[in-house]
DNA sequence: AAAGATGCCAACCGCAGAGTT
DNA sequence: CAACTCTGCGGTTGGCATCTT
């Protein structure tokens, strides 16, 4: 649905904020305790400004919790990591940087990161080696590439999960509306962490025995306790979903599958450059 | 010293999704 | 349910600073 651009109005200014700018910017945010409506902040505080212009400026400049100041090689490291998993997607990165925007992060990768991974002979989007005419590890690499993107794929929806909690954290106690929302509640909570060490338990087994496994999982605490765990994650999608509609079902079938095969010692260690 | 190239980053633009009327 | 508003996001750009020739 398309919209017209709030900047759209003769006499707004552009460009770079002054000091005055700023200051009347931060003193109305502080006097109202928050910034309520952007679009009607720029009268009501008296700035010449679209209120989009306001918004970015306080969160990317601003804000009083902005971390000034250069990277560490720790914060490099963790975007480029961050980047493998999530590609171009600056503000869940940014979530996990505290005080740092996802404008500074897409500018550091475009300035900086994205050239040291082309030097390093990766390719910056896919971080996979850049194509060469007789790599003999590029076979290799696929097959591995694949568990790689499954925990990828659900490392991505707990970050999203996270990002979104870290900015509304209300959502933890009440109205959470998506799928990622209701898994990590219930994978934070005492069920959860019952599930993780009973599928720990039970991948080892398995490991050992592969027919001994299915038996013992039929007949020991340990599948109540998955039982449990998965009615849990289904019963909370079901109360909090008035609404619930087939793709929501299907896409809450397929965080199921995915959570059920995921890594249970939390090694990030596959995340290692 | 001057001109052009390159790097850097704040800010803008337009799209999309969620919420509201 | 359509129309509209608000907000967040990612891509892009303008302009200043620094480097190179």
């Amino acid at each position: 649905m398309g919209r017209k651009p709030c900047c759209d109005k003769m006499g707004l200014k552009k460009g770079p904020w002054t000091a005055e700018e700023d200051e009347i910017l931060v003193n109305y945010i502080n006097k109202n305790g928050g910034h309520g409506s952007w679009r009607s902040l720029p009268n009501l505080a008296g700035l010449l400004r679209c209120g989009k212009s306001c918004r970015l400026r306080w969160t990317n400049y601003l804000r009083p919790d902005i971390k000034r100041g250069s990277f560490t090689l720790e914060d490099e490291k963790l975007i480029i990591q961050l980047h493998g998993i999530l590609g171009n997607r600056w503000a869940a990165i940014a979530s996990q940087l505290p005080g740092r925007t996802d404008n500074e992060i897409k500018n550091l990768w475009n300035t900086h990161l994205k050239k040291r991974l082309i030097c390093m002979g990766l390719d910056p989007q896919t971080h996979q080696p850049l194509a060469s005419p007789h790599n003999p590890n590029d076979k290799a690499h696929a097959s591995s590439s694949t568990s790689t993107r499954h925990m990828a794929q659900w490392e991505s929806a707990r970050l999203e999960a996270e990002a979104r909690l870290s900015r509304e954290p209300h959502l933890y106690y009440n109205n959470n509306k998506t799928d990622s929302d209701y898994f990590l509640r219930i994978w934070n909570s005492d069920l959860g962490e019952s599930f993780r060490d009973v599928h720990k338990l039970e991948s080892s087994i398995k490991c050992e025995s592969q027919s001994a496994t299915t038996d013992l999982a039929s007949l020991t605490p340990a599948s109540i306790v998955k039982e449990e765990f998965l009615w849990g994650v289904k019963k909370i999608v079901s109360d909090s979903s008035s609404s619930s509609s087939e793709l929501h079902h299907d896409s809450c079938d397929t965080s199921l599958q995915l959570l059920l095969d995921f890594p249970m010692n939390n090694d990030m260690s596959f995340l290692e450059l």
